[in-house]
DNA sequence: TACCTTCTTAGCGCAATCTTAACGCCAAAC
DNA sequence: GTTTGGCGTTAAGATTGCGCTAAGAAGGTA
C-alpha cells in the first residue's frame, strides 16, 4: 500500500510498529535517531512519516522543523508526553497528527489511513489493471489496451465485482446481491444473459473471453493471468 | 482566515467554540442538527466543518458517511466517546481527525491550523480552461473564445463543478448536493432541463454541446479534448 | 402593480437498456 | 443411452433514462 519511515529510537517500538504496519499492508523503513532519519526521508522519499519526538541526537521539534524546510510528507508524531503545549509546538511546526504513547493499535492505523487519503491526490483514483484490462471505479471506465469499451451500468458493475476480487470466485448470490440487491439473489439467469453481453464487448475489443470464467455451480471469476490449466 | 461550520446540539459548545474560532480569526457558522449542518454545508462552503456525533436527529456516522458522498472539506469530529473503536469509524468514514470532550482549546486550534495548512492546496486555480472555453470561478463568468456566455446561477454553478472535475464522471447525487443541497438528492430531472438549457447556451456559442456528455444511469461529465470514440 | 428573469414541475417521444422467454449445447449422473 | 441441470446465446417485449418543450411559480426590479 504505503511506505511509511518511522523514525524511533526504542528498538521495541520499532519491531511492534513492523509488525503492524506490514499486516496492514504497508512496507516500513525505519531509522534509529534524526539524521539517519532525515537521510533516509530524503532517500526513500516515503508516503508517511512517523516521528517519535524523544530522539538520541536531536529534539524531535527541531527535526520537525528541519525536514519542513524541504518536504510535504505527512508527518505522525508519536510522543510519551501528553502535555497538550508539545502537541500545539508540533501541529504547529507542520506535523500533521500526533499520538501519546501509549496508543491504540487500531487508532494509530485508522488516522494513518486518513493521513493517506488527505494527500494521495484526488485524481489517483482506484484503478484495478489486470493485463491489457484496466478497471477505473471512480470514473466508471473499462478500458482493454487503452481503449474504452462502452459498458451498461449493470455490465460495468458485474466487471467492477469481479476486479475488485480478481482471481477469486464469487457465488451467484454474492453477484446478484451486489448488482441487483437483495430481492434478486435467485435470478441467476441473468447473469448468463448479461455476462454473455459483457464477454462479447470485450472480446470485440481484443481481450481473450476467457477471462471471465464460470465455475459451474458455484459463480464466476476473473482470471488474474494466462493461467493456462483448463 | 478561514470560514468554519459548527454542528452541535449544545448551545454551550457552540458559543465557546465561537469564542474560540472567532478570537483565532476565524469566521464561525453554525448549526444544531444534522439536515440543518448539511444544509449549511452546501450553501455556505465552508473551509472546515467540525462535526459533533451526537446529535439529536440522526447519528454523527451517518451524517459523515452522506456529506462525503460529495463532499471533500476537511472534517474534525468532536465526540463525548473515548472509545478507539468510535475513532476507527469516524476516521475510516471520512473524518481528518477525532477528539474527545472535554478538549484542550489550544490543542483544537492547533489541529484546525494543521488541517487547513494541508488542505490548502494553491492548486485550485480560479480560472479553468479547456480547449476555447474558459471558466473563471472568481468572477462567475464562461467564455467561449473570449466570448462571454451568459449563464444562470444554476447553470453556471453546473458547469463550474463539472470542470473542477473535467474529464470525469460526477454522479446525480453529486451534483444535486453540489447545487442544490442534500435534500435535492432524488431530483435528477432538474440536471436534465438545466443541462438542456447549458448546453443550448454553449452550442449558441459556437461549442460543441458534445462537451458535455451524460453516462447513463451514472452522471455527467466534462470531456477533456475532442475525443471522437463512438 | 407590472414586467422580467429564472427556477420548478409536468409531460412527451425516443433510444438505450433491462427483463423475460425460448432454444441448443454439453457434461455429469443415472 | 437417456436424462437432467447448468450454461451460453439470441431475440422479443417491457422498462428506464434522457433530451426537450412548455406552462406555471417564485423572486427581483422599476
Amino acid at each position: 500500500m504505503s511506505r511509511i519511515l518511522v523514525i524511533d529510537d526504542e528498538r521495541s517500538i520499532r519491531r511492534m510498529l513492523q509488525v503492524l504496519l506490514e499486516g496492514a499492508g504497508h512496507t516500513m523503513i525505519s531509522a534509529e535517531d534524526a539524521s539517519h532519519g532525515l537521510h533516509a526521508l530524503a532517500m526513500e522519499k516515503p508516503d508517511l512519516l512517523i516521528l517519535d519526538l524523544g530522539l538520541p541526537d536531536m529534539d524531535g521539534l527541531e527535526c520537525l522543523r528541519r525536514l519542513r524546510e524541504w518536504s510535504t510528507v505527512p508527518v505522525l508524531i508519536l510522543s510519551a508526553r501528553p502535555d497538550p503545549a508539545d502537541k500545539v509546538s508540533a501541529l504547529d511546526l507542520g506535523a500533521d497528527d500526533y499520538l501519546t504513547k501509549p496508543f491504540d493499535a487500531p487508532e494509530l492505523l485508522a488516522r494513518l489511513r486518513a493521513l493517506l487519503r488527505r494527500v494521495t491526490t484526488p485524481d489517483e483514483q482506484p484503478v484495478i489493471s489486470i493485463g491489457i484490462l484496466t478497471i477505473d471505479l471512480a470514473t466508471h471506465e473499462a478500458r482493454v489496451d487503452n481503449q474504452t469499451v462502452p459498458l451498461t451500468p449493470i455490465e460495468f458493475s458485474l466487471l467492477a465485482q469481479l476486479a475488485r476480487h480478481a482471481g477469486r470466485v464469487l457465488t451467484h448470490a454474492h453477484l446478484l446481491n451486489a448488482v441487483w440487491g437483495p430481492k434478486a439473489t435467485e435470478q441467476s439467469h441473468y447473469l448468463r444473459v448479461h455476462f454473455t453481453h459483457l464477454r462479447r464487448k470485450l472480446r470485440d475489443a481484443g481481450l481473450d473471453a476467457e477471462v471471465i470464467r464460470n465455475e459451474p455451480g458455484i459463480g464466476y471469476r476473473l482470471m488474474l493471468e494466462d493461467d493456462p490449466r483448463t
